[in-house]
DNA sequence: TTTTAGCACTCGCATATAATGAGTGCTAAC
DNA sequence: GTTAGCACTCATTATATGCGAGTGCTAAAA
């Protein structure tokens, strides 16, 4: 366990290097507001972090950075929460109060106040829509035989298909089809409407239909979901004004990372309790080494439907970021579920 | 006039910078293919070359780059259309013959291919749907007061947007307002839409509506066209593989403009004829000054519906990726269309 | 008159060398 | 246990040096 005074001094390390991003020798720790000991006694006591695997030295004649461990000490025992004034909240408040009447927007406007607000890049993974329930499913007629076809849900998520009509099944049949399904569907979650319709209808199918293959296909076609979440980045350009992305390949390799969208899924994977901190290695993705990531949930009326993540350099200020990620995303919860309130 | 001497060399010279980005000299010239003068000759029509501005030269003892004017008279001037042999044009045939039903992930679709072949970014600006005319109008309530509103085109483009019904109107009014829309408003196109309800409409709504400003109020929300048209990118990183972007500041600065979508928009303005292509300051925009861009516009049915640009150095491949994009957008085109036929 | 070989000259770039200074570890005194 | 002092380390910066690609000019060859 850590001395008194070896937690101060690693937190003046780390501190100091969060703003400076370069190693800190023991003169500027021992000068630093609330350490009273001479250099040499923090050299002393430097030493021993670095021994226990707290501290890192780039080179002999250098001054100390945090390692990885460090951070996890850091962020687990020596931050203390943020606190808000009330003319804080006010303005955060402010930053919702924009009447927006598409959940896509409201994400990548959240997004982007987090992330100007940080200073890091902002990653969110759009609303799980497979958890919405059916509220209302419609084909409109574009021609003879092309359509497209509207799913509506509770939550008022549009979900659209272009489909081509089978040449011999009517317009009356899809019509009557229509009805049946939103007769029968209404109120099912998206997630297993496919399963509804082959487990419950197919007999009803096969009674009222004529085309009963045709039909079935065309039913797959209409209720298949396509990209239940969407990815939104915001403030990629901030993430390279870091000192630590300075150097042009790791820039690119970080530039690379984010054009995938499959990997950013993987690093928002979901934690439905409170805010997490994953640094460095931890995220256990070689591309993002030298970074870390805090993500949190954000709710619908209690219910967590996506992740919103800062990803920043592993030399970041925890404190600042867990705060505003906490904080905002119970504004943004809190916008959503008004959004949908009157349910 | 250039001596045909003088444009060979040119031509020689554009081409050599165009695959090595280093400056080129006599001597390289000389030993060029299709060149049969000795270096000293070639040193001589290059100083002349340099003095009408078709070359320049970074410092005195390198060889000489392309001016913007070189490069301006090299695609007017010297290039020869690409010849696409039968088996090109079934790869690429085959590119397009994937089934997608919606109208975003085609464009994302080509625009991917389109920066893979050529190796440069590609930027695409998303159809205007403005032109589209209205076929369909629905309003799916969730709850008491708040409903979505649904906006089905002649393509298929659907509109979607979260409307709040005022306390005072009932269900049954919305209803009968919106058969009176669907009545009326089918076939106009979106961009007259509301001009129409505002001019055409308003004495008949006074005489059927109950709260005729309320009512006013829902259907300029519900009619309202967002985001006209939308911007797809394709291929940053290979743009900063390009060695004119090493250098970290100008890295920063390309990718500060692409976070930008305005100007992205203004980038691409349309030009309905052809392939365009714009060198340098020709774009008038300081950020990429040392890019070309080279545009088209893609169809549905033969009318302009968006514009496709490949972005990239000045020092780009310029005969390649003009036949790239004219081949590629033909074919996006036809698909595009076939999405539409049997209207 | 046009083309080419020859040569002195320029200048960016890469490499080697020296100077600087921030920061350390250790020792001995407080 | 704490601190002042000092020799030592080593990345960074500044300064020289050599190299070579490429030029412009001149004079000879075609």
């Amino acid at each position: 366990m850590l001395t008194e005074r070896q937690k101060r001094i690693l937190w003046a390390i780390i501190n100091n290097y969060i703003v400076s991003a370069e190693p800190v020798g023991s003169r500027t720790v021992s000068k630093k507001e609330g350490v009273g000991f001479s250099a040499a006694t923090v050299r002393n006591e430097m030493a021993d972090l670095e021994e226990m695997g707290y501290l890192e030295q780039p080179h002999t004649s250098a001054g100390r950075i945090p390692s990885q461990k460090g951070y996890r000490f850091y962020v687990d025992h020596l931050l203390m929460p943020q606190k808000w004034t009330s003319s804080d909240l006010l303005s955060f408040q402010q930053l919702f109060s924009q009447n927006i009447d598409r959940v896509e927007l409201a994400i990548q406007h959240t997004s982007n106040i987090l992330s100007q607000l940080t200073n890091y890049m902002t990653i969110c993974l759009g609303p799980r829509v497979f958890i919405d329930r059916l509220n209302h499913l419609q084909v409109v007629p574009l021609s003879d035989r092309s359509a497209v076809s509207i799913a509506v849900t509770d939550r008022g998520y549009v979900q659209q298909h272009r489909i081509t009509l089978p040449e011999d099944v009517s317009v009356s049949t899809i019509e009557r089809l229509i009805n049946l399904l939103n007769h029968r569907l209404k109120g099912i979650s998206l997630s297993k409407l496919k399963a509804t319709v082959h487990q419950e209808l197919t007999n009803e199918l096969k009674r009222y239909m004529d085309h009963y293959e045709q039909t079935l296909d065309l039913l797959d076609q209409i209720l298949h979901i396509h990209h239940e979440e969407r990815i939104y980045t915001s403030g990629t350009t901030r993430m390279l004004e870091q000192p630590e992305f300075q150097d042009v390949a790791k820039m690119k390799m970080l530039l690379n990372f984010l054009e995938e969208d499959q990997r950013l899924i993987q690093l928002l994977e979901p934690n439905t309790d409170g805010v997490h901190v994953r640094i460095g290695d931890e995220i256990h993705m070689e591309e993002v080494n030298h970074c870390s990531i805090i993500t949190t949930s954000y709710m619908i009326n209690g219910e967590p439907v996506g992740t919103i993540g800062v990803l920043g350099p592993t030399r970041m200020d925890y404190q600042r970021v867990i705060s505003l990620i906490d904080i905002l995303t119970q504004f943004f919860s809190q916008q959503l579920s008004s959004m949908y309130e009157d349910e």
